[in-house]
DNA sequence: GCCGTTTTCGGCCCGACTGTTTTCAGTCG
């Protein structure tokens, strides 16, 4: 069993926990867990159960679920519970407005257990039987219910980017909005977005706010008071608009931006120091009205008051990183300018659409230092992938470009298909010429995982193979990963001196933050690309270094950030078993 | 259920908004 399968248990345990009416306490207790498993770094299966004790937030009993979970895919208290509550219960409780409480109710006076059995009954006005069910509840429910259909999709970060982008440049027209800025997962730079937060301050909170509802992308007003509205975007997804005065903006930033559990571990820590935070500020908890903000105009000035220095949004996970600031041993995260150039991308040659030379001197226009232009392998006949001919042909192009941009370095790299067997889709002697390798599955998904393992262990362990292209093939929102043990290729990967991708394509993401940096860890360089197949989606070397900053990676950890010469000799390093960098 | 330089028992983050209420519960983030 993977760790999201095992984090998703827990959220389900804690859903029906919170169904049952259990002990707040006890259902936060199952949330943290499951928040904490599925940030971990490496697979609880891999780790010993004796030190399963030593992660936060695992205790004796979650510890016992583990065990069984692991042995069994199941354990007795999720067995329990499902007994006890309908599947379509959960579905309930994804309806804005109905939380447990209501959907149980509604279970237990109307015997509704599913969204169409809601839909029926709402519409016959059945609701209205239930103390604290009125007109307008009912209406918000009627509305939601075709919003929870379809509420499981989140966005990817980029889509997720482009439209705050879009609301930002419309927000700057406000009159009298000062500051303005988004948080939310989307700062933090999740991989998916379920909804945008944005964040402004400004005097008049209702004028600001009465713009914002008036906006044409806003498709629907969900709420709205004098400083927060909630509205649905034309674009599919929800938007939270909070105003606060300018003293309080540091602190609300930091509210906003999260994660919950951030959140939840950063008061415990003010707690035990006497004060207590909100979104308006730091205060002492003996200051009860709250009159004396110890700090809240900026982030900085919040966390320096706690005694930490200012923690980077891709951290704020309680992944470690308040214990980390707290001991002076942040990292410090790989930028974007340092970065100076791309692995990954593809030309007109196969089933990009841009030439050598466009690709050329756009990663030129960039200040990149260098480019490894790539291409599709011959097996890749969907996107017309290269001959052995073709290939060298482009060698000579490749020289020719050269001449034409004399501000950066190129170097020819080649996606090459990972076989069924695991074998390359060139011959060892081919690879060779080529500057940059990075082998990718392209086919047979279906293999069952010791066999896909297998076939990519092969794949590191080719001398002539530099990086493991989109280790998990998956595409957000379309398909899952094909199955194959991260660990055992993590291991041949560093006996070979492979290293991995970091493909920053929206869809892909891949491999995503927890296992790049489960690649640090073990010492093995990662490379963030584009994978472009335009110039301008050089843009996604943005996303790239955003998931590794999640993955707290340095510049040191990143062969992008190397100079061209310190580069050709990374590529010229000595390979086989235990070779070194 | 977890956790402990205040504690192995008794705590556990905090406020806005809504809808239904005569003072507040439920939901949400």
């Amino acid at each position: 069993m993977e760790n999201s399968q095992i984090a998703a248990v827990f959220d389900e345990i804690a859903t029906l926990l919170e169904l049952a009416g259990e002990n707040p306490f006890r259902i936060r207790a199952y949330r943290r867990a499951s928040q904490m498993i599925a940030g971990l770094p490496k697979q609880l299966r891999d780790i010993p159960a004796e030190e399963h004790l030593d992660i936060p937030g695992i205790g004796k009993g979650i510890a016992a679920n583990i065990a069984q979970l692991l042995a069994g895919g199941s354990c007795d208290d999720l067995d329990a519970l499902r007994k006890r509550f309908p599947k379509g219960l959960l579905e309930l409780i994804l309806v804005p407005g109905l939380g447990p409480k209501r959907a149980k109710l509604l279970f237990d006076r109307l015997k509704i257990d599913s969204l169409d059995a809601l839909r029926q009954a709402t519409r016959e006005g059945r609701l209205r039987e239930l103390a604290g069910f009125g007109p307008k509840l009912e209406e918000n429910i009627l509305k939601g219910i075709e919003f929870a259909a379809e509420s499981n999709k989140r966005m990817v970060y980029w889509d997720a980017k482009l439209i705050m982008d879009g609301l930002l440049l419309s927000m700057k027209d406000c009159p009298g909005v000062q500051q303005l800025e988004a948080a939310g997962s989307l700062r933090r730079g999740r991989e998916t977005v379920g909804d945008l937060d944005l964040l402004c301050t400004a005097r008049d909170g209702a004028k600001v706010i009465e713009f914002f509802t008036r906006l044409p992308q806003v498709s629907r007003i969900v709420g709205a008071g004098d400083t927060k509205a909630t509205v649905r975007l034309a674009a599919g997804i929800q938007c939270d608009l909070r105003v606060v005065p300018p003293e309080s903006f540091g602190a609300a930033l930091q509210y906003f931006t999260g994660s919950k559990d951030h959140n939840v571990a950063l008061r415990a820590l003010a707690q035990g120091k006497g004060l207590t935070i909100n979104e308006y500020g730091l205060f002492r908890k003996s200051d009860a009205k709250q009159s004396k903000p110890l700090a809240g105009k900026t982030e900085k000035e919040l966390y320096e008051r706690l005694g930490l220095p200012w923690i980077p949004p891709e951290l704020r996970e309680n992944r470690g990183e308040i214990e980390a600031a707290g001991a002076g041993t942040l990292p410090e995260l790989v930028k974007l300018k340092d970065v100076r150039g791309d692995f990954h991308n593809h030309t007109s040659h196969t089933d990009g659409q841009n030439s050598v030379l466009e690709m050329a001197q756009a990663a030129e226009k960039r200040g990149w230092e260098w480019v490894a232009i790539g291409d599709h392998s011959r097996s890749l006949t969907v996107a017309s992938g290269l001959s052995i001919d073709d290939l060298r042909k482009s060698f000579a192009e490749l020289k020719r470009a050269q001449d034409k941009t004399p501000g950066i370095r190129l170097m020819r790299s080649m996606e090459v298909d990972v076989l069924k067997d695991g074998s390359m889709d060139y011959p060892d002697p081919v690879l060779k010429e080529i500057d940059v390798v990075i082998a990718s599955v392209h086919s047979a998904f279906s293999q069952p995982e010791p066999e896909m393992t297998e076939r990519i262990r092969r794949a590191a362990s080719n001398p002539h193979v530099d990086m493991i292209g989109h280790l998990s093939g998956r595409l957000l929102g379309r398909r899952d990963g094909y199955r194959v043990g991260f660990e055992a290729v993590l291991e041949a990967a560093r006996d070979n001196a492979t290293a991995f991708e970091i493909n920053g394509q929206p869809q892909r993401q891949d491999i995503p933050d927890v296992q790049a940096r489960r690649v640090k860890e073990l010492d093995v360089p990662l490379a963030v690309t584009t994978d472009a197949h335009a110039a301008l989606q050089y843009d996604y070397m943005e996303l790239a270094v955003t998931i590794a900053r999640r993955a707290w990676l340095t510049r040191k950890d990143i062969l992008n950030c190397l100079s061209h010469k310190d580069l050709l000799e990374w590529l010229a390093r000595p390979r086989g078993r235990k070779g070194t960098r």
